[in-house]
DNA sequence: CCCGATAGGTCGGCGCACGATATATATCGT
DNA sequence: ACGATATATATCGTGCGCCGACCTATCGGG
């Protein structure tokens, strides 16, 4: 498996972190964890949640009917929680590695190489 | 402008930070600071290129001739620096949401929110 | 009664990523 | 001497993901 995570499958894998969610609340909770920068069309959530399903990183978790409208939920796998936790990890590396080029001002570094 | 950068066109400005690089030696420093796991191809590497310099993130700065070979420079421009600090700081905020969501075992939090 | 929000889903276009390919020189191992 | 690998540029075709447009349906408010 191992499928190359985007930034918006990222976003998805999130959003199902801490609890399972139906697709609408999906869209609304990753546009909240982006601070409101990225807006999840319905295009892109199914079509990243089938790659997620097939990939084996979530999965359909029951349906329910709340005021009369359908609810599909999904939740993470053992696996979608470990790709998580992986491409967490790398991203957090890459924001360091930024804030350093950015930050630092290029100091000679006796010591670390 | 404001093109919206993928992870691609982040990674070769981030290359470009700290001093002018021409097209080979871009996608060695991106495949350093992605930890090994980026590895930019030629196409991938002058469709980017070109988008940024369309963007007016990065410009051409000069060409060298080394044992031979032509090297062709690109540098930041100041609008590319102020599109990479300002993606740094969203990555960099994405990753402490995460880094939350996942290490936290969402704790009340009296103080912050 | 219509509109916006909530909730599900499909479809087609567009743009980006990426490998394949081409060209050329220098180096290193055999 | 030769082929492989590394350096260095660039183009092209394809595949796939992103995203808006669109469709259906229910509920509440104006």
């Amino acid at each position: 498996m191992a499928m190359r995570l985007t930034e918006q499958a990222y976003l998805v894998l999130l959003a199902l972190a801490d609890q399972p969610r139906h697709g609408y609340g999906v869209v609304q909770e990753v546009r909240e964890l982006s601070g409101g920068s990225v807006r999840l069309g319905a295009g892109t959530l199914y079509g990243v949640l089938d790659r997620l399903v097939a990939a084996g990183y979530a999965e359909a978790s029951g349906e329910v009917v709340v005021d009369g409208r359908l609810r599909r939920y999904y939740r993470l796998t053992p696996d979608g929680h470990d790709a998580l936790t992986a491409e967490t990890a790398r991203l957090r590396d890459l924001a360091r590695r930024a804030d350093r080029l950015l930050g630092g001002v290029a100091r000679p570094a006796p010591g670390i190489a």
